[in-house]
RNA sequence: GGGUGGAUACCCAAGUGGUUAAAGGGGCCAGACUGUAAAUCUGGUGGCUAUGCCUUCGCAGGUUCGAAUCCUGCUCCACCCA
């Protein structure tokens, strides 16, 4: 992007970087001005997002709002990053149709700094503000929460679909789960916010921030959303417990051969959503007629790039093209087997080999793999659908079980 | 405080005395197909020293030749009325 004398990003250059994959921005037109207004007088916008430590795994559905707020302070703007240590004690209520569960501080204390640690994979944190938001909340009085609460009437409360979806499916809704929005708009008073970002779910409550900061006589945030990113499955969204997620921290190879088990259809929204690629680039890439493996393949590369660098990002291309055409993966892990498991003639029982190796949590289960196909060994991949087959365990025999487990024996 | 309904395997959910290790669906695992996937098809989805044995339907007792099913007590949950 080019920069002007002034040092400074023009308006439709930032707009244009901004909007990029937005769900939708309220008031979109005081959004505008208020970049009008920071461009001309130099002063950055400061942008709020929160993040509650409830889990430790930062997954790409993560990165969605991250890496928006990445790019504004890439055009010079202020992160402003919220641990909610305070909020995760409520649990966000935000299109959960059950109530979460809650946390103890001390757990809250715990994954609060390892958040940090994940999500300055995406943030300049050397360059962002951290908040805790236990910093103000700790030190208030009932009579403050009273006059929270104030602000806001049941019936708003229980408009909001989550809320209205739960009582007619007659399950509870707890009420310091309504104090949550009203928390989280406060932290927008306390840190003055021009923008706070979030998932498309958050809105009501970026709303309620507004009009907290307007009766504090603060110029109120402009809600920018981000779309739900779906997960792996293609259907649901991303998250740790649908086992649909593919995390920040997990190794490149992992990483890479996720993506590539996404159906095609989400596609183009990993392209807009978690890379950089210039949208006429990704129009080419899934244009009809093309394979969209390649598309995936690239969408891969870009994402692990970002994670690990391009290197093993390219290797982790490579080592999926291997696997998938049948070949053994380059680096096979080995795991260790103690001789004296073994018979006198150094035989094993295949389900207490597949037990022992942990591919299977018990033999019935090893079984039933076995029975079906699942297993083979050695280099010239013999299969055996025999239970009761005790094969010769030796230095480095190769065993695999399904595609994606394989192990090189190593006796001790 | 009063009333009603509920608790079954990873999740949802059938089953109200005996071919019930427990229907069906989802998820997951394996196999086939493929573009790597998705979709589709097939098999599987409590444990074990394995053609037999052991354990499981909220918890603890009881009735019975036999209980997820009947009885008693308890725990937990939801909703309704106050």
């Amino acid at each position: 992007m080019s920069v002007s004398s002034s040092g400074r990003v023009s308006l439709d250059e930032q707009w244009e970087v901004l909007r990029r994959g937005v769900e939708a921005i309220v008031p979109e037109d005081e959004f505008r001005k208020k970049l009008e207004r920071s461009i001309a007088s130099g002063v950055p916008l400061r942008v709020k997002y929160g993040i509650d430590p409830t889990g430790i795994d930062v997954h790409l559905g993560h990165t969605v709002p991250l890496r928006k707020l990445r790019q504004f302070q890439d055009l010079g703007h202020t992160a402003v990053i919220i641990i909610g240590n305070y909020t995760a004690l409520v649990g966000d209520p935000s299109g959960r149709d059950e109530t979460r569960s809650s946390l103890t501080e001390e757990q809250v204390a715990v994954n609060a700094k390892d958040y940090l640690r994940q999500v300055g994979r995406i943030i300049d944190l050397d360059r962002a503000e951290v908040h805790h938001n236990g910093d103000w909340f700790s030190t208030w009085s009932f009579l403050d929460v009273l006059d929270l609460m104030r602000h806001m009437t049941l019936g708003q409360m229980s408009a909001r679909e989550d809320f209205a979806k739960r009582l007619k499916a007659e399950k509870p809704v707890y009420l310091h789960e309504c104090l949550y929005p009203l928390m989280q708009g406060w932290d927008s008073v306390e840190v003055k916010a021009d923008v706070e970002l979030g998932g498309t779910e958050q809105l009501f409550s970026l709303l309620v921030a507004r009009s907290l900061q307007q009766s504090e006589s603060q110029s109120p945030q402009v809600a920018l959303t981000m779309p739900i990113l779906v997960g792996t499955d293609g259907t649901r969204r991303m998250g740790k417990s649908l086992g649909n997620y593919i995390g920040v921290a997990e190794d490149p190879v992992t990483q890479f051969a996720k993506v590539m088990s996404i159906p095609d259809e989400p596609m183009r929204q990993y392209f807009t959503l978690l890379t950089d690629l210039p949208i006429a680039e990704v129009d080419a890439l899934l244009a009809p007629g093309l394979n969209p493996r390649d598309a995936k393949e690239a969408l891969g590369k870009a994402i692990v790039t970002q994670y690990s660098g391009s290197e093993l990002a390219d290797h982790a291309a490579s080592e999926f093209r291997r696997r998938s055409s049948g070949e053994d993966p380059t680096e096979i892990p080995d795991i260790t087997i103690p001789r004296d498991g073994l018979d006198p003639d150094g035989r094993l029982a295949v389900p207490h080999l597949i037990v022992a190796l942990g591919f299977e949590s018990s033999t019935s289960n090893a079984r039933r793999t076995i029975e079906g196909g699942g297993f083979n060994y050695g280099p010239d991949r013999v299969v055996t659908t025999d239970v009761k087959e005790r094969i010769e365990v030796v230095d480095g025999l190769l065993v695999r079980v399904g595609k994606k487990k394989i192990a090189r024996i190593k006796l001790g």
